[in-house]
DNA sequence: TAGAGACGGCCCACTGAATT
DNA sequence: AATTCAGTGGGCCGTCTCTA
């Protein structure tokens, strides 16, 4: 990465940090300690030590977690580049660096487990305050880095920065990013990056929906867009659930007469589809598989039980799997444990469905 | 002394890189 | 090409400390 910029000097340790923190995110004004106590502390020095600044080397939480205080005291660039590099291949990366550099202090700043609280409240917290620049491509279940600081937060941890000059562009950062309508620009600045590598889906209904990006959510846009109109008479998309969200329900009305909860504790399909052609009446109960997850007797039983649990006659309910392709892994992997009595659709064949019915029943 | 907050730990589903 | 592994996302819980 011969482009990067350079990184930025640094306060003398996580105790400057954590001060400088209290200063700008104090928890009087985000309302949780988690903007400026130790983790937030250990977060700000660990991002400048690696130069996560405006989309630049971004970090993962496990780099924060994985830093040392042998680590920590090694200044120079070329230690703090290294530092990054094995931070992002790995905690023994990290551990053989450490080995190489002659450190006894093996002992990480937090368990890999906190990796938790540093995500979820310190970084949330951040970006919802406008202190991040979001991640631009990166999957929201991938394991690749995605978080940098924005360029003016970072600006205020510069060490030549004190006393009243300090005062003053701490008060001149929080008047254009802690305002309500700071606040109101920087989630708009977010929807805009996250809309920007949405998956767009068209519906039978004529209106649009964005899913994330990622491989289900093209399966899924597959399902809606050319599987359901040739194989529905009068297609409705009724729910979309997606990993890291709420069901996305689309149509509350017709989930309402329908009875169906929609409980995010118990099982429920990825994707649920209603025919209302009065000859076909079905429920469409769809599972999208990109690596795992498809429908099995199991599975093809928990969903049966909640839709009859809620008035829905077991002969309406159509259970689909739904594949990138049949020549691909997941659904050689699939296979053996698709469900008797439910389909396969495949995203590379839109116009075959593939049935594994009973004998019997037809 | 009860309740709230902080923090570390564990679980599940899923993804992509590394390994075989 | 298939499988494994490590790390992400979302959750929940137990323990400790501080305070009302």
């Amino acid at each position: 990465m011969p482009d990067q910029p350079a990184l930025p000097a640094l306060l003398a340790d996580r105790t400057a940090y954590k001060a400088r923190l209290e200063q700008i995110l104090p928890a009087s004004i985000t309302g949780t300690t988690a903007s400026a106590n130790e983790i937030a502390a250990a977060v700000a020095f660990t991002m400048m030590y690696v130069g996560a600044v405006d989309g630049h080397r971004p970090i993962r939480p496990s780099t924060v977690a994985w830093m040392r205080d042998g680590i920590a005291a090694r200044r120079d660039d070329a230690d703090r580049q290294a530092y990054y590099l094995a931070a992002l291949r790995s905690k023994q990366a990290v551990d053989a660096q450490c080995h190489a550099w002659g450190l006894t202090e093996t002992r990480s700043w937090y368990a890999d487990n906190s990796r938790e609280p540093i995500r979820d409240e310190t970084l949330r917290t951040w970006a919802d305050n406008g202190a991040l620049v979001s991640g631009s491509g990166v999957q929201t279940t991938s394991s690749a880095p995605r978080y940098t600081l924005h360029p003016d937060f970072a600006a205020l941890f510069d060490p030549t920065l004190t006393g009243e000059k300090l005062d003053t562009a701490i008060k001149d950062w929080q008047s254009r990013h802690l305002t309500l309508t700071g606040r109101a620009r920087a989630a708009r600045a977010h929807a805009a990056a996250r809309a920007e590598e949405a998956v767009v889906v068209h519906l039978p209904d004529g209106g649009t929906r964005e899913l994330h990006i990622g491989a289900s959510s093209e399966i899924i846009r597959g399902v809606i867009e050319q599987f359901a109109p040739v194989r529905l008479g009068d297609p409705v998309v009724i729910f979309v659930s997606q990993s890291g969200e709420k069901v996305n329900v689309l149509d509350e009305a017709l989930l309402k007469r329908l009875g169906l909860p929609v409980d995010q504790q118990r099982l429920l399909p990825d994707l649920l589809l209603a025919d209302l052609d009065p000859a076909r009446d079905a429920l469409w109960l769809v599972e999208v598989v990109a690596t795992d997850g498809p429908i099995t007797e199991e599975r093809r039983a928990a969903l049966l039980g909640w839709a009859t649990d809620h008035g829905v006659s077991p002969d309406r309910c159509r259970f689909l799997t739904a594949f990138e392709s049949r020549t691909a892994a997941p659904f050689k992997k699939a296979v053996p444990q698709l469900a008797r009595g439910s389909y396969a659709w495949f995203l590379d064949e839109p116009d075959g469905l593939l049935a594994w019915e009973d004998l019997a029943a037809e």
